[in-house]
DNA sequence: CCTATTTAATTGATATATCAATTCTTGTTG
DNA sequence: CAACAAGAATTGATATATCAATTAAATAGG
């Protein structure tokens, strides 16, 4: 018994199929609102609002992504004026990330927009299986460690 | 009542992780095999081993990726030695892909070992519950359109 | 203290994603 | 048939992902 499964029914193509719906739909719809920054960068503007002066390392391990990544994603944000890298007294290892004040303005300007976005991906699934999916995809990526 | 969520409760950050995880997982797997290949070029070569003669538009299509990406990823797969673009008759503007034999031997040789790849990924999920999950990511993309 | 290890950030190389523009080619239609 | 539109693949530009290597700084242990 062999029977391979089309490749749209795999598990793992519909979570990745989702995941690039998602991106791009957000990504239309940032366009639209006159947004001129990726959704990936959104993503770190809002944990920066949230975790004013934090290291990139730790913004790397809570957007898991790359520290690399981390770096040239934040060049860009301060090439748009959003972020700066304050030095820390006493270690010059790490820099203090924070947002400009027109990046705290982006973020005060946009952020009930991109969390209605987000609510109308999910209408039509109750509470109960948002849960439900949400624990599915935890037990999956226990599984993947 | 604006309490703003944890990153990591958030839907969409649960099946970005996910995905990452997941190929993340594969290609260490791969790599201790000595795959040489990524996990996406291996989707490609799955695909055309199914649907020999395609053309580029149609892996486009289905494994929904950008024809720019297909272009690039079958240059990499031709340089291996795994594909090839062949003329059609009467239609200069398609190619009809095939894998190589070595391609087909590529494929043949690794194929049971990624389908078990992806079912340890999901052990402890019963069959309704990968069912419902997978209900969910369509309804999800649905919302997407 | 001094050396060895670890940590943080950066940089280079390569793969992939996306959009726009381009080049051919095919199909349509006035 | 000729001009035009649509289709398929490619290319260029930019963003992101990943790994490896590098640099600099902090810390641990002898």
């Amino acid at each position: 018994m062999n029977i391979e499964k089309d490749i749209h029914q795999v598990v793992f193509f519909l979570i990745e199929k989702t995941n690039k719906m998602a991106k791009q739909h957000s990504a239309i719809r940032f366009a639209e609102r006159g947004m001129d920054i990726t959704v990936d960068q959104w993503v770190l503007m809002k944990f920066i609002h949230e975790h004013p002066g934090c290291s990139q390392a730790t913004i790397a391990e809570n957007a898991f992504k790359d520290a690399a990544s981390i770096t040239r994603m934040l060049d860009l944000l301060a090439k748009k004026g959003f972020i700066e890298r304050h030095p820390i007294e006493n270690n010059r290892r790490q820099f203090s990330i924070h947002l400009t004040e027109a990046g705290e303005d982006y973020v005060n300007d946009h952020i009930e927009f991109v969390q209605q976005l987000r609510d109308e991906s999910t209408t039509g699934l109750s509470n109960d299986e948002i849960d439900s999916l949400k624990s599915m995809l935890i037990r999956i990526q226990n599984n993947l460690k």
